[in-house]
DNA sequence: TCTGGGGTCCTAGGACCC
DNA sequence: TCTGGGGTCCTAGGACCC
């Protein structure tokens, strides 16, 4: 439980995270607007760089949007393994001041600082947060904008107060008269919909709402969304940080370029994605007993179909056959531009499990699930591939190479059976550009360059 | 403008059990 | 005959977050 009276939560927050990384490693895309999301014509902006959102760029835009307002911006499909690196420097330096550490994703993170400190006040966490903020900048050369409160709620409003490279500390006195006046979406947990409600009720500030009736508002909202939001507009947040949060289920899913009605290819897509979420879920020791298939439809209409077995499963082949069984009750006739799998209902591999792998598969799925196999790998290659050009060259823009002549660079374009590299790295001048055939054997991918913290 | 991929949490109804 | 009360599990859908 967080103490109201001291400012002990550190929300941290790195600035455009993943185009912050891109600008570092790639020296020629420093000062310039950088967009890092889904580069085909279905994607969406992961991350804009502060340049480009002076074009009104933002997360969640269509990338096609992104392109007409700045179509000179660097458009990078992201490097997850790089920015994974970097977030892991970072959440260590967090652990540093307290081993109390919640992260909330790559880029962000709580820290209970009064779990380790005592006598807390604003100059004390003030000194705490700029050590930190300079080890960041040191150790990563990236910024990170951090915000000091006595609840969860107040810091992380705070961290996004003067983004970016900043720190705000909000004294536990000086909390009212910050939150009054800001909008009620200022809130994490009231997006659009929440929003248009409360204001439809008059309510657009957080002042408006610490004074509204909790009764009507949980007869607009629900139950726990809200009183737990009376009691936030109200200052009350009692959430303790809670480090190491355990998976509750683990997915994959697919956007296709163009909407695809063979249940055929569909059941194909399903297998590989059961394939990736099995993967994922022995690389973590999990198993789980309910499936979940996710159908976005031509219209973008969603549903999902789940089915709990009796006994909890990590089987790739498993996880397909239910999930195969589950789309097979879904009208596909219409077109579906999305489609995904899941495991829920985590438990940690048992020992009947582990067995299980080990043995052969059972007699009775072979023949059929042979036929699957076949069909798929005939069908693979004449149907649509996910995002065009890039998927079917292999090289994605902003990807690291290297070229046996001259060496590391990244792939800044590639189509009509070529590909451009430019040749630079984070401690190197702006690079060289090159053009090669997209099936030069001289270029490789490559594991993405290591930042240096000691380089001049 | 036309909407990614990976998640979390909540609600509501029905089955089932005691 | 005609109708309890509570708890848990399952399924489906939806809001929201980064």
């Amino acid at each position: 439980m967080t103490d109201p009276t001291v400012p002990g939560v550190l929300h941290l927050d790195l600035d455009a995270f993943f185009a912050a990384v891109e600008q570092r490693d790639k020296p020629s895309l420093r000062g310039r607007p950088v967009v890092v999301g889904g580069t085909g014509g279905r994607g969406v902006v992961s991350t804009a760089s502060y340049e480009a959102r002076a074009f009104g760029i933002g997360s969640a835009m269509p990338t096609a949007r992104a392109r007409r307002l700045c179509p000179n911006a660097a458009y990078l499909a992201g490097r997850f393994e790089a920015y994974r690196t970097v977030s892991r420097q970072v959440m260590d330096l967090a652990h540093e001041l307290s081993p109390l550490v919640e992260p909330l994703s790559l880029d962000e993170a709580f820290v209970d600082l009064a779990a380790v400190h005592d006598g807390l006040d604003v100059p004390r966490v003030t000194g705490i947060a700029e050590g930190f903020r300079a080890a960041v900048r040191a150790r990563t050369g990236l910024t990170v904008s951090v915000g000091v409160a006595a609840s969860k709620l107040v810091a992380k409003i705070a961290s996004d107060l003067r983004k970016p490279d900043a720190l705000v500390v909000v004294p536990p006195a000086g909390q009212e008269a910050l939150l009054a006046p800001m909008s009620v979406r200022a809130i994490p947990g009231v997006g659009s919909v929440t929003g248009d409600r409360l204001a439809r009720a008059g309510l657009r500030t957080i002042g408006a709402l610490a004074a509204a009736d909790e009764a009507e508002l949980v007869r607009m909202l629900g139950k726990a969304h809200g009183s737990a939001l009376i009691a936030f507009a109200r200052g009350i947040d009692p959430r303790p940080v809670v480090a190491e949060r355990e998976a509750k289920s683990v997915s994959a899913e697919e956007t296709f370029a163009v909407d695809l009605t063979d249940r055929r290819d569909l059941r194909e897509r399903l297998r590989r994605m059961a394939e990736r979420v099995a993967v994922r879920l022995a690389g973590s020791g999990l198993s789980g007993r309910t499936v979940t298939i996710k159908v976005r439809r031509y219209d973008f209409s969603t549903l999902n179909r789940s089915r709990t077995l009796p006994h909890a499963t990590s089987s790739a082949k498993e996880i397909a056959q239910q999930a195969g069984e589950l789309l097979d009750g879904v009208d596909v006739a219409d077109g579906v531009r999305l489609l995904g799998v899941g495991v829920s209902g985590l438990s940690e591999f048992s020992q009947i499990d582990l067995l299980a792998e080990l043995e052969p598969p059972a007699p009775q799925e072979g023949p059929e699930d042979a036929e699957d196999a076949e069909g798929g790998a005939d069908d693979g290659g004449a149907s649509p591939q996910p995002y065009g050009p890039h998927a079917s060259t292999g090289w994605r823009p902003g990807q690291d190479v290297t070229h046996a002549e001259f060496g590391p660079g990244w792939i800044q374009g590639s189509g009509v059976g070529r590909v451009t590299v430019r040749f630079e790295g984070p401690h190197t001048p702006v690079g060289r550009v090159r053009t090669f055939r997209d099936d030069d054997p001289d270029l490789s991918p490559a594991d993405p360059p290591v930042f240096d913290p000691e380089a001049p």
